[in-house]
DNA sequence: AAAATTATTTAGATTTGTCTAAAAATATTT
DNA sequence: AAATATTTTTAGACAAATCTAAATAATTTT
């Protein structure tokens, strides 16, 4: 089965979008890729025709097991070459993305394989996300949003929620990177904020909003 | 100036093509390219008024200085990334070609050059072709024609001139591959075939077509 | 429950890169 | 140099992926 770059961003977008809400509508679709809802219904009546998708109309689309295997595969390939670019080409984590969306329509299912093997097989990627093997297992998400982190508990910040310049910008006033340790010290009602240790630092206070783009993993 | 794959498999051609012509016909591009003479005079008629080519209607075509500029960027990629499948991946040299045509299409200018950073900055690739660098320099080809060399020199097989099975069949059968060190020792007119020494080994005869297949470089 | 709003699909047009068939230009043969 | 053959271009059509505008279905508000 092969597919064009569009048929394989439209997998990949329903991929992820489904992973929060099960099923995923037009207009989702239509923001996530940047494109018009009268061209996301005709993609999606064409990749139903190829058996990728299940589609009722007016009642949002998933993946079939085929479609899935697919997304997978394109999943797989995006963070492999994204770990490449980071550990071996010393990429920075957060400049890799867009190269990534390109390196991951090369087909080569044996490129994938060897470059897999290259990296020593890694579980995780520069973002802290799973990698699928080459049959498609992918072990669940280690990390989880700082949010929901219990007070007391030692973390490790694995990634974030955008790479808006915003966003970037406050990271790197208050010093925080990828790897960066922390514990929770306390929660607060009111508006939602926190207070946290940085290891090695003193104690700061996180907004609702800063927490919220942030993912750790326990340690 | 941003390329589709398509307009940047023309301006590859053209290059190639004109190495060995200095001007290349609308018939002789599209039996390079797989495509149909008409198909042809439309791209020719599109990259001339992106100023890529200098085309005369029935008079040929060849590449304009920022078309050549092109050219060698996409031929930088295609042999970095032939080195790095060679050289990392533990691919074979006869494996690559395909894979290197889907890679030399990724855009980012920053990963050409980390890339070839990784590589240690290699001047020619697995087929020993060489690397045009960052500011599209390239060095001439050390490699000439085993019919070219003359009696009593030494060389080493550094590339084929295709990769069709029956020459890779007679390759392996007579245990010549890239890398192999011989000496040519006699040519006959006759039959333009010669013999030579395989370094180690006994002498063998090559025909003419066989030795119009291999190129190698004096040591 | 009817009206208003929002979401989705349909219909028809556009662009890119390709094709076939026919016409025009060039090259070759006699 | 005329006739023939080859090469190249033009003209018109097609599939893929997109768009806008209009129509239809679903949802929300009043």
């Amino acid at each position: 089965m092969h597919l064009t770059v569009s048929e394989e961003n439209y997998i990949k977008a329903i991929f992820h979008l489904q992973e929060a809400d099960g099923t995923v509508s037009t207009n989702q679709l239509a923001a996530n890729i940047h494109t018009k809802p009268a061209s996301v219904t005709d993609m999606l009546k064409k990749l139903t025709s190829k058996r990728l998708l299940l589609y009722k109309p007016y009642q949002g689309v998933r993946l079939s097991s085929e479609g899935r295997k697919l997304a997978l595969e394109i999943v797989r390939k995006h963070r492999l070459w994204e770990s490449f670019l980071v550990d071996k080409l010393q990429f920075g984590w957060d400049e890799v993305h867009e190269v990534a969306e390109e390196l991951e329509h090369i087909s080569s299912k044996k490129l994938v394989d060897k470059l897999d093997q290259f990296l020593g097989n890694p579980r995780f990627d520069p973002h802290g996300d799973p990698i699928p093997d080459s049959n498609g297992v992918m072990v669940a998400l280690r990390q989880v949003n700082l949010l929901d982190l219990k007070p007391h508990t030692k973390a490790e910040v694995c990634s974030v929620g955008s790479q808006s310049p915003e966003l970037l910008e406050l990271l790197k006033h208050k010093q925080i990177l990828i790897g960066t340790r922390l514990e929770v010290q306390c929660k607060f009602e009111f508006d939602h904020s926190l207070e946290i240790q940085l290891e090695g630092r003193g104690n700061i206070t996180i907004s609702q909003q800063l927490a919220q783009a942030l993912f750790v993993k326990t340690i």
